[in-house]
DNA sequence: AGCTAATACATTGTAAATCAATATATTAGC
DNA sequence: GCTAATATATTGATTTACAATGTATTAGCT
């Protein structure tokens, strides 16, 4: 168990949270998903990626329509449904408590330390 | 595909940070982790911190003793281990960095949308 | 002494998901 | 046609959280 797979882990948890956002601010193919998390530090692989928007479009979040593109194959465009909407929203209500929380949890340890010692 | 395994998926992420956090704030046994970590509502069974537990111990990031309780069998008290200490920093770094990049990522999203349907 | 309840550490089997590697398909340029 | 670049997609291996149990210790009661 090395700390870069629990770096790894932590960005894993927040992966749909952050395409479903990233879809929400305008229509999007695959690559420029993989290009946004990169340079917001959070990558993501082609592998990983397909799958889950697969899995978001199977279930109800997201719709796409092929786009030719000028140079290569046809592109998926996606763009959030209804109902994917309605799970950003919960979803950033659910990011923002939990990080209330962890920061809650993790930001006082030295002055809880020292509270704890000094007993 | 739930949007509860996706919360659900948010909070495994935190999960090692958090019990070091905990860990590190003052001894704990088993119990108290769980305790913990339920009145910050990020909830963990006992399935699952023992390995992490071990996992952790075994990567020389924590140690435990034997203390005898005096309603029960005895308890393993964990503490961090220098390495524990230089891990939970660098993982209070992570965990900064990266809210920062998803809230910058995740908290624009009306005034973004207007944008890009502007143009 | 023996029984039950409470407490606590621990393991097993299952399911889910990421990743690395690879496969398949389309377009442009030479 | 052939190669390179671009895109979508699948497969197999590994990791890991969880639910369900299992094992063990202590106290209190009869």
């Amino acid at each position: 168990m090395d700390i870069q797979n629990t770096q790894s882990q932590m960005r894993k948890g927040v992966l749909e949270f952050c395409i479903l956002s990233i879809i929400q601010k305008g229509e999007v193919y695959p690559s420029d998903i993989v290009e946004q998390m990169k340079a917001a530090n959070l990558h993501i692989l082609e592998g990983t990626l397909y799958p889950l928007l697969t899995r978001l479009k199977n279930a109800g979040l997201l719709n796409y329509r092929w786009v030719e593109s000028v140079s290569g194959p046809p592109r998926k465009y996606f763009v959030l449904t209804e109902d994917g909407n309605k799970a950003f929203e919960v979803l950033l209500n659910t990011w923002n408590e939990m990080t209330g929380a962890v920061n809650k949890l993790t930001q006082n340890e030295k002055a809880t330390q020292e509270a704890n010692t000094a007993s």
